[in-house]
DNA sequence: CTTGACTCCGTACTTGGCTACGGAGTTAAC
DNA sequence: GTTAACTCCGTAGCCAAGTACGGAGTCAAG
């Protein structure tokens, strides 16, 4: 049987994605990828929409998802009931615009030290941490 | 001697920056904080930048980046000399740039959930993974 | 119908990032 | 000046996320 992209073996289907075959076994057993029945106990074979839900849960673990969290994500995408639904995604939104606007404070950090380093050639520092540090409630005894 | 917040023991600095004490010493052992003098055989002390600077690694890592990642940003910030940091800087920024668009694609889905689920009381879900697809270059068998 | 590559599945090992433990020394409060 | 809480430092253990191994079964090409 030939190897198409919507009758991929696990080692294609590895290939596709960029990932190691034992990840993908790992994540199966995690229940964030689906394990197709095996025909008459022959061999598992996968499609394009298993290559795309791979590569979310690999582009969400870089935005540092945990593989639980993105489990979570994950039901979103597969749907669910309203009520539940939405107070996860509106949790999960929460979550994401806050790395939003850390992720974006850094990138202004970030290119103000490079717009600096092509300008003056001298030793320049990057205020990464201050620029971080605006935007957060400063921490006092008794806000745990 | 008192605990101001120029003077910390390292168990009020790691209450003010909410972790624990242990954490602060593997990232010192890691080189991510400094460890400060011992006065004499005494107790090393903690000042508010050393809280900025700790709250600066969680927040990053919350970002995705790991310990060795959070060393070379913390590198950025000390200053090093402009050749070297450019270089490393643009890395960081294309990377910062990447996380940043894939975030604003994955807010644009989760909002699109919770504002169906406020209208429409039914069965949602959520284009997570075909949003974030969009701008990614389709994989192909020779493209690693 | 064999051979070589691949799949399946269980188990064990590894790495990163902590967390716990414990004995010896330090400090602050009484 | 003793006591209770805390610090120091080394070592050991833990959990998440894989990675490696290996024997048995499957598949496709010759």
């Amino acid at each position: 049987m030939e190897n198409t992209l919507e009758n991929l073996t696990i080692g294609a289907f590895a290939r596709a994605a960029g990932v190691g075959i034992e990840a993908i076994r790992f994540y199966q057993r995690k229940g964030l990828l689906p394990e197709p029945a095996r025909p008459r106990g022959g061999i598992r074979r996968y499609g394009a929409a298993d290559v795309g839900r791979l590569q979310f849960v690999k582009t969400a673990q870089r935005l540092g998802f945990s593989l639980d969290e993105i489990g979570e994500l994950l039901r979103l995408e597969d749907g669910t009931h309203c009520a539940e639904a939405r107070a996860l995604a509106e949790h999960k939104l929460k979550d994401v615009r806050e790395k939003l606007a850390d992720l974006a404070r850094m990138e202004t950090a970030l290119s103000g030290l490079v717009r600096a380093c092509r300008s003056r050639k001298a030793n320049v520092s990057c205020p990464l941490i201050a620029s971080l540090q605006e935007g957060k409630k400063p921490r006092g005894k008794d806000d745990d």
